[in-house]
DNA sequence: GAATGTATGTTATATCATAACACCAAAGGT
DNA sequence: ACCTTTGGTGTTATGATATAACATACATTC
């Protein structure tokens, strides 16, 4: 399974990119990319699919890098809170963000059967929830957007 | 759409009429609204707000209707299975359906300041996210739409 | 070189959720 | 009436996810 959108392509080059973008905005905005850090936003890169807290932990401490919970979760914190991952809310689990640097709100589509994960973008204050929220005065700050079902890759030998 | 939650309304009466719903809907599909599934909604109903499993297990035991975690998880399976309460993911924790008994993809717009949850209508694969999927070859079954902000009540007293 | 800020290491614990098994009560066949 | 099946509940134990709190390390700056 490599679904980025679900469709083939050089993971190889899709990892050294994405990294790339990673360090250099970080080297940009002042952000420290520590050896944890770096390997985690790796390994969540290496998958194109949700892994837990505790998977990434045991994938750490197997490295050496750290063993307790709180390592893990405060790599994923950073990554998260500056944009190099999501969480899925719905998996309680961290996917690599497909377009680190941009601003986006992102949206996932989530195969219940492969358990890929593909990013999309939506505009939160758009489409059908912004109406809602407008004609109910809300101010929408964050969106989870998730949608579960089946990607193109496993239409196929789909069970209900 | 029209998201109730966070306007005023005889809250007396949505319960006793969601209530009353519920009751027609297992009545004449032949589910069983037994005491502790009848005792939660009734809690989920009385706010409107989400509630974890634990907290409503709490009220649970001060009635006497149960004590242990698996009492509450399944009262609230059975009513997420039924449309009679949604979960909200982003909260790990539960709100009563506000139409119950219709069919419809919920979208709930959270308020980060006083924790009301309000419930709005979306259609999955309408809008941006219907595109998204159908570009990707995706077949949406079920999404998670989860807005979190500032809710017209508590737009005065907002802070940062 | 002391103070500050930021990251990490570690312990302990909080919070959310389910597996597994025993028991009971209603529904339906014989 | 008796038995069997089905579905709900009671209980124990445990799994899975997440964070508080405090100690240590290391670089920057004054």
């Amino acid at each position: 399974m490599d679904p980025i959108g679900f469709s083939k392509h050089d993971h190889t080059h899709c990892i050294a990119d994405n990294l790339a973008q990673i360090e250099a905005h970080c080297a940009k905005a002042g952000l420290q990319l520590t050896p944890v850090r770096k390997r985690v936003v790796e390994i969540l890169l290496h998958e194109h699919r949700a892994l837990g807290a505790y998977d990434i932990l045991d994938r750490l401490r197997a490295e050496g890098l750290g063993s307790q919970p709180p390592v893990a979760y405060r790599a994923l914190d950073f990554l998260v809170s500056h944009g190099f991952a999501h969480k899925i809310e719905r998996l309680n689990a961290f996917v690599a963000c497909a377009h680190p640097g941009e601003v986006h709100d992102p949206a996932f589509l989530i195969c219940r059967k492969c358990d890929g994960v593909a990013e999309a973008q939506t505009k939160a204050n758009a489409g059908q929830l912004g109406s809602s929220a407008k004609l109910a005065g809300f101010q929408i700050e964050r969106a989870v957007v998730e949608a579960e079902g089946i990607c193109p890759n496993c239409t196929s030998d789909v069970a209900p």
